[in-house]
DNA sequence: AAGATTTTTGATATCGATTTCATTAAGCTA
DNA sequence: TAGCTTAATGAAATCGATATCAAAAATCTT
C-alpha cells in the first residue's frame, strides 16, 4: 500500500499522486461541490497521506483576497500613559479569538505616525483585506478620511455623530448615567468627575452622568477634574492637589478608569476620608484587581468578549459590501465596596 | 507634463509608463546596483506619481519568504489568571517595534491546543518564516520537538539546561540573588518566597535566592508559598492562609510578581504587620503601580525594550542560517520603600 | 440505443512579482 | 575603429494556487 512517501509541496504533486487534475485537487480540498464524492476523499486522503498543505501565499494572489485582517495598536501611547488597565490586552486577546474562529490570519501593526500613510501602504501592498483600529483617539480626521477612501474598516471607541466609519463602543452615556443613578440612590449630592475629556469616550461619560443629574429632582453639584492621560501618577497628583484646593468636599467620585478610582480612594485614606463613608467612587473596566482592593471597588464593567466579537463580525460585513451601523457593548454596573 | 494619470496596479504598468520592462522596474524598486541610475530615478519618479505599490503577495509568492514572524501569545492563560501585570503586553510591544524596524510583518496567533500542530501548519502553509514564542512556559516538550523538526523559533522565557532552541529570558537567578542581597543587607534573616515554580523562571528565582543564603555566613531560613498562577486573589488568599499558620512571622518576603508583592503587603497591613519596618518585601517586573503603592514597592525590573529587540535579532540570525546562544535580559533591583 | 442533459474533469490562462539567461549598449584597449 | 570587456536591459520562465471554459463521462429521456 505504501506508496510515495515524499511530502506533496505542492497541487500538482497531490494531483499526480491521486491521479487527478491540479483543478479537481484545489477543488476537493475546498470542498466544492463540483467533485465527484469518491473523487473527494481519494484527494483528500492522498492530501493527508503525504503531508500536504494549500499554499497561502499562492492562494491569496490568485484570489485577490488575503484572508488577512491588520489589527493597529497604538502601544506609544499606551507605554508613554503607563497605562496598567488589561483592557487593551482584553480586546485584542477577544479580537484575536473572534478572528480565529473565522480563519482569519491578524495582522499587528502599530503604526507610528499619524498621517494614516501606514495604512494606505498596507491595503495597496495587499497586506491585508481590512482593519480593525484600536486605540486610536485622537485621529478621528484621519481615520474619516481612509474611511472615506474606501478602505474597509472597523474602530473600537466612541463614535462622534459624524463619524463616517463603523465604530464598535462601549455605551460610555449608560456607563455615566450608571454610576449617577447610583450616587443618587445612596444619597449622594456632590458629585465629583475624573477623568481626560479630551477622549470622547470619557467625554460620553461626562454627559451621562450629567443627564443623572439634570433629570433629577435634587440639586446637584458636579465638580471636574481634567486628567491628562490614564496613568496612576497623574491621578493621584490630581486628587493631592485637588484636596488641597476644594472648600466643600464631594461625597461622591466618578473615575473614568479603575487606575484613576485607586488613586483617589488611596489619597483619600491618607487624608483620613472614608471610602465608602464620607465618598463613595466608582471607577471604570474593571480590571481584575478592582475587586481586591480595599474597600473594593464599585465599578463599570465592559463585555470585552463580546466586543472582541462584534469588531470582527462588523468588519466581515464591510467585506461583504454591507454598511453595518455602529454598536454599543453591554455595559454594567458592579456593586461592590466602594 | 502630466500624462496619464490613473494608479498604476502593477509592475508591468509601471514599466509601460516608463518605457522600460518589467525586470528593470523590479530592480529599480529594490535598489538593484543592475540598473542605471538615471534608469532607477526615472522609474521611481513614475512609480510615485502613480501611487503604485508593490503586491507584497505576488513578492512573497516568488521570492519564497514571507518576511512575516508569527508571534504566538497565550491570551487565554493570561486571562485565566486575571494577570494584570502589562508584561507580556510590554514585550508584544517591543516586539512589534522590533520587527517593523526590520520591516517584518507581525502575524499574532493564539494556538488553541498544546500539540503544536497550527504551529507546523503556519509553516507549511507559508504564512510566516520564523516564530516569536511568548508566554507558553508549560509547553517545552511540544517546543522541543518543533524546534527539533527545523522549525525557526525563538522563545521567551527561561532556559532549561536541555533546551534545543534559543531562548531570551530575564536572568531570573541573577533577580534572585539581587533580592536576597537586599534583605541580607538590611538585616533579614528569614526569608519567605512566594511564586509559582511549576514555571521555571521562577523556580530559577528561588534558587538565586537560595544561593544567596547558602553564600551567606550567617544562618538564614527560607519558607515556601506555592502558589498556582499568578492573580491577586490566590496571592491574597495564600497570604492570609499563611498569617493564620505560621509560627514565627518572616522579615522578608520575595514575591515573584508585583501583583502577589501588593496582596502580601496588604493582608500585612490589614493584620497590623508594617512594612518595610517588620517585614521587608521586594516584587518582580516593576508595573507601573508598584512606584505609586504605599509603600512603593522594591521590585526587580527587566527590560522589556530590550528583551523584544533581542528576541527579533536572535530569530534574524536563525533565519540567515545561524544558531545563536541562548540570551539574557539585564535585570536590576529599583529599590523603594518595602 | 440514440440523443439530450447533467455531472465531472482537465487544459490552459491568470494573479503580479522575481530570476535566469540571452542580448544589446556602453566603455576600454590597442 | 575593430575587438574585447563590462554594464544595462529585456524576453521568457517561474513561484503555486484558482478561474474559465471546453471536453469527457455519467445519467436521463423517449
Amino acid at each position: 500500500m505504501p506508496e510515495d512517501t515524499k511530502r506533496a509541496k505542492t497541487m500538482a504533486d497531490v494531483a499526480r499522486l491521486a491521479k487527478v487534475s491540479k483543478p479537481t485537487v484545489s477543488r476537493a480540498l475546498s470542498n466544492s461541490p463540483l467533485v465527484k464524492e469518491a473523487t473527494r476523499s481519494r484527494v483528500l486522503a492522498v492530501a493527508a497521506e503525504h503531508g500536504y498543505a494549500v499554499n497561502r501565499v499562492a492562494q491569496k494572489l490568485r484570489q485577490k483576497r488575503t484572508n488577512t485582517i491588520a489589527v493597529s495598536m497604538d502601544f506609544r501611547s499606551h507605554r508613554q500613559n503607563h497605562i496598567e488597565d488589561p483592557f487593551m490586552f482584553d480586546l485584542l486577546a477577544g479580537v484575536s479569538e473572534a478572528l480565529g474562529d473565522r480563519n482569519q490570519d491578524l495582522l499587528l501593526c502599530a503604526p507610528n505616525h499619524n498621517d494614516g500613510a501606514a495604512f494606505r501602504q498596507i491595503l495597496a501592498e495587499r497586506g491585508a483585506d481590512g482593519f480593525i483600529i484600536l486605540g486610536q483617539g485622537h485621529r478621528e480626521a484621519m481615520l474619516d478620511e481612509f474611511a472615506a477612501s474606501g478602505a474597509p474598516l472597523v474602530v473600537w471607541g466612541a463614535a462622534a455623530d459624524t463619524a463616517s466609519y463603523c465604530v464598535v463602543g462601549s455605551d460610555n452615556f449608560l456607563g455615566g448615567q450608571l454610576a449617577g443613578r447610583y450616587f443618587l440612590e445612596s444619597g449622594r449630592r456632590h458629585f465629583l468627575f475624573v477623568g481626560d475629556t479630551s477622549f470622547r469616550e470619557m467625554h460620553q461619560r461626562r454627559v451621562g452622568l450629567q443627564s443623572v443629574a439634570d433629570e433629577s429632582n435634587e440639586s446637584i453639584i458636579i465638580d471636574d477634574i481634567e486628567l491628562r492621560g490614564f496613568s496612576y501618577s497623574s491621578a493621584h497628583d490630581a486628587a493631592t492637589r485637588y484636596l488641597d484646593v476644594i472648600e466643600k468636599q464631594p461625597d461622591a467620585v466618578f473615575a473614568s478608569n479603575d487606575t484613576a478610582a485607586m488613586a483617589f480612594i488611596s489619597v483619600f485614606r491618607d487624608a483620613g476620608i472614608d471610602v465608602p463613608g464620607d465618598v463613595s467612587v466608582v471607577g471604570y473596566n474593571d480590571i481584575p484587581s478592582a475587586e481586591y482592593f480595599s474597600p473594593p471597588i464599585t465599578t463599570i464593567r465592559q463585555d470585552t468578549h463580546q466586543a472582541g466579537r462584534v469588531l470582527v463580525a462588523k468588519l466581515m460585513r464591510i467585506l461583504d459590501g454591507e454598511t453595518p451601523k455602529s454598536a454599543r457593548i453591554r455595559t454594567e454596573l458592579i456593586q461592590r465596596g466602594s
